[in-house]
DNA sequence: TACAAATGATCAG
DNA sequence: TGATCCTTTGTAA
C-alpha cells in the first residue's frame, strides 16, 4: 500500500514490463472505458513517479494513477486471472509461450489520461520527493522553517514534501526525537538536513524492500533473520505497547484527519 | 451478512 | 474540521 515508495517501486516495474511495447488496455468495471479506448493498442513510452503520482507516458497522452488510501496494483506474467471485483483497469502484453505480462489496478483515487500540460500543474504543486536523484530538501526547509504549523502535519503536506505519508511521517519524528506538534519554524535547518538525509535512506530502502522498516536490529524483539511485521517500526500502529526506547505506552491521536503515533517521552518536545 | 479499518486527497463551511 | 469518495480484507454478529 502506497508511500511513496510504492510508487516508485510499480513505476519501475511498469517501465521494465511494459516499457516498449504496446499495451492492450481496458476496463472492465466500465469507470475507465473512454480513457482505456484511447490508449489501448499504444506504446508505452515511459513509466514514472513522483511523490505518490504515477505517470504512464503512451506518446502525448499520459495516464495519470493516485491510488490515494485503498488502492492497488497486482500484476504478473502469463495469461491474467480472470477479471473480478471492481477492476477499474486492466493492462495486458501478449508475449510467445507465456512471456505475456498483465497488471490490474483497483480502487484508485485517480485513473485518467492527460495532457502534458497538466502533468506539468501537478508537479509544479509538489514539494521535493526524497526519492528522485537530485531532489534539494532545502526547499521543503524552506515552508517548514517560516511555519507556525505542527511537524506532524507539515510532513504530510505533499505540496512541502512528496511521498510521505503516514508510517514515514510517524517513524522519522520517533527517529530524530521530534514532538509531532513541534511548530515547523523550531525545526532548525541542521535538524532538518539530518531528517532529510534520513528519508532519503528510509525510504529508498523502502524500495528496495518493497515494505517499510524503520527500525534498528537492537530495537527489534527478534535481532537476526528476517523482520517481523511487529517488529518493523517504533510507534506506527503501536498505540498502547512499550515504547522500545523507553518503555512509556505510545499514544495515539487524530491529527488533521489520520492517526499520529508518538512517545509521549522521547518525542517530548 | 454487516461493519470497521486502511500507508490519501479534496471540497465545503 | 468534517464529510465524502474509491475498494478490499478481516473480524464480529
Amino acid at each position: 500500500m502506497p508511500e511513496g515508495h510504492t510508487l516508485h517501486r510499480l513505476a519501475r516495474e511498469q517501465q521494465q514490463t511494459f516499457a516498449g511495447r504496446p499495451v492492450h488496455v481496458t476496463s472492465p468495471q466500465g469507470r475507465f472505458a473512454a480513457g482505456a479506448a484511447l490508449l489501448d493498442g499504444r506504446v508505452l513510452q515511459a513509466a514514472s513517479s513522483y511523490g505518490k503520482h504515477l505517470f504512464a507516458d503512451f506518446g502525448g497522452d499520459v495516464l495519470h494513477v493516485h491510488l490515494g488510501l485503498y488502492g492497488a496494483f497486482t500484476g504478473g506474467t502469463g495469461d491474467p486471472p480472470p477479471a473480478k471485483g471492481a477492476l477499474r483497469m486492466r493492462w495486458t502484453a501478449p508475449g510467445p509461450d507465456g512471456a505475456g505480462a498483465w497488471t490490474d489496478l483497483r480502487g484508485p483515487t485517480a485513473c485518467e489520461v492527460l495532457a502534458p500540460p497538466e502533468v506539468a500543474a501537478i508537479l509544479a504543486r509538489l514539494g521535493p520527493d526524497p526519492l528522485r536523484p537530485r531532489a534539494d530538501g532545502g526547499v521543503a526547509h524552506r515552508r517548514i522553517g517560516g511555519s507556525r504549523t505542527a511537524i506532524g502535519a507539515l510532513l504530510m503536506d505533499q505540496s512541502v514534501l512528496a511521498g510521505v505519508g503516514n508510517v514515514y511521517r510517524a517513524e522519522l519524528l520517533f527517529r530524530h526525537g521530534i514532538s509531532p506538534f513541534r511548530p515547523g519554524r523550531e525545526v532548525a535547518a541542521d535538524l532538518w538536513q539530518r531528517m532529510w538525509a534520513d528519508l532519503v535512506v528510509l525510504m529508498r530502502s523502502g524500495v528496495r524492500m518493497g515494505r517499510i522498516v524503520t527500525t534498528l536490529p537492537e530495537h527489534r524483539t527478534r535481532r537476526s533473520g528476517v523482520v517481523q511485521r511487529d517488529d518493523a517500526h517504533y510507534v506506527y500502529r503501536r498505540t498502547g505497547l512499550p515504547c522500545r526506547i523507553c518503555g512509556t505506552p505510545v499514544r495515539t491521536e487524530v491529527m488533521a484527519g489520520r492517526n499520529l503515533y508518538w512517545c509521549p517521552v522521547c518525542q517530548a518536545i
